[in-house]
DNA sequence: TCAAAAGTGTTGTTCGTACACCCATGA
DNA sequence: TCATGGGTGTACGAACAACACTTTTGA
């Protein structure tokens, strides 16, 4: 698809910078966290950051935020989401610019835990966020928000969890997001009753002595549900 | 608040044009209906489109949506709120344009129903909507689905139907928004039950011979229990 | 052998859902 | 007097919440 011909047909209207800044969530070491970076640019330049980058006029708003967070981290595009539209006039006092947010979750090593700290990026405990530039806090804060109106209704652990994770892995994780302590017992059987698990016969002893059993995701089954519109409260 | 005086610090980089597009949902005559217009600015002008406007400079895109909503209406800021953005680079052939969107759910009296004619706006009903520009359809679709996510958490009749209204009109909106039929007896128990009503000793006999009573929505009541975070899924 | 986390069932309560008849009134 | 929509209560089943002990094993 090309622009058709009359183009520049919208030429008395005023332009503006677009932004995108990401809020990428992990969970590594029981813990949620948040990826910041030091900002290198003026003005601000070296304060903390979401990831962020200017929006090109020949670059989706959608592709924009998947290039930087590739860029930034090297991780694929994974549930990468449009989050809100941030755009007070004096939000970045250097310039007008109108913010798109995105917010994805994560899967984090511990290798790539340390390994962004190469491009001056950090992963901070959600408790031991620094103070942000801009409105950036606001944006931590309503995507926060939005992850746990949403971790009501979607599997939303998957996520942030490697390939193999043991349930008490995936309690913890909820935990961490809704800032409460959830019951053993019931969280298994819920979680267990969407049969979207799979079992394998291996333990994760790294917890615990007794020893953990390692379960995967189904996908499969889970696009299955989540096509039939089954409701994933936890 | 100003800018800084390292203004134009960004000018390497490029600006793009901003608009916003409003989802105006109605209730009149028993019937969930969207607001559109036709269109005045080529390329097709003439043709079926959302309320919409570019963003100016020193206009922030909240007030730039109540503005126009409030320009081609009249209306006031009645729960406005931004729905998504869309930010495809070919979405409007003439020229690189993303559009925030706004979504509002307002009463409609019969005058107003016949006032905004002469606007050349239209009230549709849901299952009557014609062709629209650009991307127009698939924002529309967007905003009924969020509609109906946001009416399973919140009493959002209230918006859509004028300071006093019958059960029954309640009942028939959300059995619009939902599109199926709902129980009587659990409908009435479940609205009554969050105390959020408040019964007048007057009757509208438009509906019936009998007639149903009239009640008004207690905003008070209603902002109490969404601080303390009470959950209205109907 | 013991400390530390994993794993397992039952019961009471709440909530949602299904369902049918009488009431008030204007025509 | 009758046709029309308004208004009311109950009973069943499903889902949720509360709760305590046994298992495994490395140290």
């Amino acid at each position: 698809m090309k622009l058709i011909d009359n183009a520049h047909i919208y030429n008395t209207q005023q332009k503006i910078l677009i932004a995108v800044d990401c809020i990428i969530f992990g969970f590594v070491a029981n813990k949620l966290k948040l990826l910041l970076f030091k900002r290198k640019i003026e003005p601000f330049r070296g304060d903390w950051s979401l990831i962020g980058a200017f929006i090109k006029n020949d670059q989706s708003i959608d592709d924009g935020a998947k290039q930087i967070l590739f860029e930034t981290t090297g991780l694929d595009n994974i549930y990468l989401e449009q989050l809100k539209t941030y755009g007070s006039v004096y939000r970045d006092p250097a310039e007008r610019v109108i913010s798109v947010t995105y917010y994805s979750l994560t899967s984090v090593t511990e290798f790539e835990l340390e390994s962004v700290e190469k491009y001056d990026a950090h992963w901070f405990d959600l408790d031991e966020i620094p103070e942000l530039i801009f409105d950036h806090s606001v944006m931590v804060q309503d995507a926060i928000e939005s992850l746990r109106q949403k971790a009501k209704h979607q599997p939303i652990g998957f996520n942030l969890l490697p390939e193999f994770f043991t349930i008490p892995e995936l309690q913890t994780l909820y935990e961490c997001i809704y800032q409460r302590p959830l019951d053993t017992r019931n969280f298994r059987k819920k979680i267990l009753s969407f049969d979207i698990l799979n079992k394998s016969d291996k333990k994760d002893k790294s917890g615990s002595k007794k020893g953990a059993f390692l379960y995967s995701f189904d996908k499969e089954k889970f696009e299955t549900l989540i096509a039939k519109g089954v409701n994933f409260e936890i």
